[in-house]
DNA sequence: CTACGTCAAGAGCACTGCTCACATTTGTTG
DNA sequence: CAACAAATGTGAGCAGTGCTCTTGACGTAG
């Protein structure tokens, strides 16, 4: 049994400062992979190839493949946390039609210039393999969490329309909602929570259109002006003002 | 000399009826496997031990593991719009808002009895596979070109809120959306051709979270109503009528 | 210095896509 | 009917994959 279970302890022994390393190497190698030839294709005999060590080796590092999917399956989300989380802190906190579009955008960006990875994520899922939810959950929610907190502090500062949501929510879904509110320490009423998720599949549908080439190839010439209709539209969806940051006074 | 030479006439000779067939049995062994094993971990040679042959007696028939590939895809769009086109024409005319929600329920009925069928629609494409566009655009856009028609439809009827759309269209995305609305032949205004877009994507994107898994183990006990919520929503931002249909007097 | 644990190597199994030479079946034609 | 040619099936083979196992080398702890 290996100690040290926890994360980010000091390697002491020089031996497993070399096994750190290696592992990085491989996720690092893993990562390159994934980009060019995408999930399905992900080969851990090309790793090893690349790492200059024979083929059986890596499995000294890693279980399997589904391991290095799991890794790679985190160390994507978190860099789409990150620049998720990056592009909405850089905006005042006040600004929230400002920040939900900077958080569509970040979402967008990261998937066109890593589509592999983005596939890997939301595309369809890879035959035989099942992620891990207990490590995958956490890094998994980051969006979907900084999303709701923008819909939740627009709410509590009184910027939201949340008057017009004439469809009703039933019985077992606001018991649902009534879950994830408390799971979000969130306050947002049963419409407007039905509408961040709402918005939230959306943007990922729009995204993966764009990403997976669901268009066709010359449908959109202008797809940045088609994305940014969509924002705009869906940011009155989870009835956020359309109109621009306005900073309140006091 | 019979001419006789013409394309999908009825197959005279019984070698080309029993070739038919056998190709016929290939593709429905195909779509088992797929969906069993995905789309990814589609194997000639498991198809040809199911056809009880031997694994290279399949290239007689199918050119390579793209070509199934392909026929797989045309086969899975001709059936989703199949089902589609049935449950809207299930609907009169004019119940536009009726035959919406007819729409994306098809959709999502056919997406979660057919998981890893719909995955190889619109999930990450499979690596090393291009879809060949001259033969999957066809079957491929029918559920697009049928959201349309009713949408196009109410818009004539004048049952669509066409006014209250502030989300200005830049000139370049005008240009594509005019383009579309040439080979649509339809006629309703850039607005509402960008939205419907957007209800396109937001569809298969709710539809895509729900059958890949996106929203977690146990979040949603109430799917059901969850996205019938959702496609009140969605009626709502391509301008149709929530309420429900009232049949025109005459 | 010895013993233990870690590591790399290589062989091997079962699977995949695909190609080729060869054998067999089948339909047509002289 | 016999002969021919096209269509079809066969099995070997190549290169690749994930993964397991045994063997030997090495560093470190006691």
């Amino acid at each position: 049994m290996p100690p040290a279970e926890s994360a980010a302890r000091k390697p002491s022994t020089p031996r497993e400062r070399a096994r750190a390393r290696t592992i990085e190497d491989i996720i690092r190698l893993g990562r390159e992979h994934l980009a060019v030839h995408g999930a399905a294709a992900l080969s851990l005999r090309a790793v090893a190839r690349d790492l200059g060590v024979v083929s059986s080796a890596v499995y000294r590092y890693v279980e399997n493949r589904e391991e290095l999917l799991t890794l790679l399956l985190v160390d994507a989300y978190n860099e789409l946390g990150d620049a998720v989380d990056a592009a909405v802190g850089a905006l005042p906190e006040q600004d929230f039609t400002g920040r939900f579009r900077a958080l569509g955008t970040a979402v967008r960006r990261w998937a066109l210039s890593e589509p592999a990875r983005y596939g890997l994520l939301f595309g369809s899922p890879v035959p035989g393999y099942q992620a891990p939810a207990e490590r995958t959950t956490g890094p998994g929610t980051r969006v979907i969490h900084a999303l709701m907190a923008i819909l939740d502090a627009a709410y509590r500062a009184g910027r939201v329309a949340a008057g017009g949501d004439p469809n009703a929510v039933v019985p077992p879904l606001a018991a649902d909602l009534e879950r994830i509110r408390t799971e979000l320490g969130a306050s947002v009423p049963d419409g407007l929570l039905a509408r961040g998720a709402l918005v939230w599949t959306s943007l990922f549908g729009a995204v993966s259109f764009e990403v997976f080439g669901q268009y066709g190839a010359d449908t959109f010439a202008a797809p940045d002006e088609l994305f940014a209709h969509h924002l705009a539209v869906l940011a009155g969806v989870a009835g956020l003002d359309p109109a621009n940051y306005q900073p309140s006074n006091g």
